[in-house]
DNA sequence: TATGAATGAGAATTCATTCAT
DNA sequence: CATGAATGAATTCTCATTCAT
């Protein structure tokens, strides 16, 4: 792939960059910041990465393939599509408080301006998305979930709800709900909500 | 006054501003563009705004006060709270896709980091939020919906997936699912979800 | 002249300016500061002034003119020679104290660079200077003074002597010595310096 | 240790800085052209001072120390004080002839308003200013000056007269009188001016 | 590979001056 | 004469990126 990932140092930026871009934002954070962090020269960076862009981008890269493997991995032993659902709900919620900084920047970076939403398809995230999707599916062919449901809507308004409530967590310091009460919540509201 | 509204260049400045942040995103929006946008030399901007900033939030401001206030009427002669619930949706998904650059800037640019979300106490969005929890007191004191349902996830999840499903339209060209259909779906989960 | 003088804005204009250059400095004063201290619209000025520069210009012209007319009657009762170079000194000093402002923007704004002092004649500093040089040539005449002692150094050198003390009082807040004492030393060190 | 000076390149844009500020004053230099006549990029300033008036501060505190020991060392194998401030004012007057640039920003600059004479302390001139008082107490000390000079006048009178000498110089083309000449007449003046 | 000094394009902001009212 | 909103030229400073060591 033409990018060096054999020396630690292109992990060591990628976990600079995210404390840096969680703390400042992209265009916020300068370059010379995440040298810092990550104990490198400002010209190290670009040894590792194209640029400030390349960065932000394989940061998702490497992150979202950090969560999807989790997620999967928590779902592995699970049969029950209504308990899949409770269970990512509670994954999700989980990984957000335990990775402020990288649930802060998918949550606020990945959603900026046209740079990134826009030019950049951004698969991992559709497959996670699609993780969703599939369990509805599953349930709808074992008949749990009502037909009608459609999985390309119910898995944005799923995964739209838990993110709302991500977002309050990582943008506010006081915390009103904990994650178990706010992930059962949620997934009830919802496996009610389209159960047949 | 503290700020000059009375002349017709502050709303065409926001007016500007709004397209060109909607097409650029903040950062990479110039002063210059807006200026040649709302067809103002560059220094009479800081004749109705501080700074760039200030532009920003005054456009919040402004767009989130239409937003409130078309979403108030809509609601007005409705008593049933569910049919309020279906018809914020409805109303909701409505506004989105007919402001575009609107709410493309409260998509993106809102949720963007420090400056912000941190800094800046987005009041107008809080109220719009708590539109949907009072809507949702309301049906629990009329023995509608659930009494466990908490008002503060709630009104999260709601909004949540209203927002992950415009967010789908905004930044995407081809629309797979027309706003009725997906205003409906994501209404019926939800009041199934949190029905008594 | 073509500057229009005769109405009583012209002054408040000048007043106003000597304040604000003497408490910002030329460049650091906007000509809509000015307006404001004189009570004006900005564009008011451009009516009694050419433009920024001039309003300097002018500001010089009119108050060492007051200057001059006053230190010229303060002299005109006395003969001798030596009284008159105490009396110039004691003046000086009096006249700064007096007018804190025009001295702080004599001594300060006059002296800046190109603009002002290279470019622009300042023959009413020079006709001020040249009071001291006749004193001098008076006292050689009548044998007072030493014949060697060159009056255009020693106008320099008597000025100068003023000016640095005057600098330390317009610069300084606190006050070490008082005018008489200053004003009766340094015409003292100078007087016995030139005597015959 | 917070300023690089390490390197020349630090030097040469003082020296830049020193020509370019005493061409054009202060406030009418652009970095740019500072960069320019330095030979390095406009952002190389920015490596080596914090801001444009960084440049400023820096220069006359080079400048004052280079100054300030190259009197020290002029006057150190002399012991009688009137001919120490005879010394003085020929090498004041010769640094004057010799380095017009830095002379002229120093007359010139260095009395410009707030920002520099007020808000700046130059200890520097004040140590320059106390090397002619330390001479005159010396003097009262073996007797040779007389008693009620008052120090603290007698150095700015001193001072300033050679000063208002030299700006005569760096401010006009011509040269009515030569330096040792100018040199002689002004000491002889404040010699027999204060002398027992 | 690693460094970090140097680069220079780029952008926000200021403010003297104008001119329609 | 007087106004003050509008103009737009001008300038400082930033920072991603390069490249000689």
């Amino acid at each position: 792939m033409g990018k060096r990932k054999d020396n630690n140092k292109y992990y060591r930026i990628i976990q600079a960059a995210t404390k840096i871009f969680a703390r400042k934002g992209f265009y916020q954070a300068k370059v010379s910041d995440i040298a810092k962090e990550a104990g490198v020269a400002d010209g190290t960076i670009y040894i590792y990465f194209e640029n400030k862009d390349d960065i932000l981008i394989s940061l998702f890269e490497e992150q979202m393939q950090m969560v999807l493997d989790n997620m999967l991995s928590e779902l592995a032993g699970i049969s029950d599509p209504a308990d899949k659902l409770t269970h990512f709900a509670r994954t999700h919620l989980k990984l957000v408080e335990e990775n402020k900084d990288v649930a802060e920047i998918i949550q606020v970076e990945l959603r900026q301006s046209s740079k990134f939403m826009k030019e950049y398809k951004n698969e991992k995230f559709a497959k996670y998305l699609n993780i969703i999707a599939d369990i509805i599916r599953e349930g709808q062919d074992k008949g749990i979930f009502r037909k009608e449901v459609m999985p390309g809507v119910a898995k944005r308004a799923f995964f739209g709800a838990l993110d709302e409530m991500s977002r309050f967590w990582v943008l506010s310091s006081r915390k009103e709900y904990d994650i178990n009460t706010a992930a059962h919540q949620i997934s009830s509201y919802f496996l009610q909500g389209i159960r047949a």
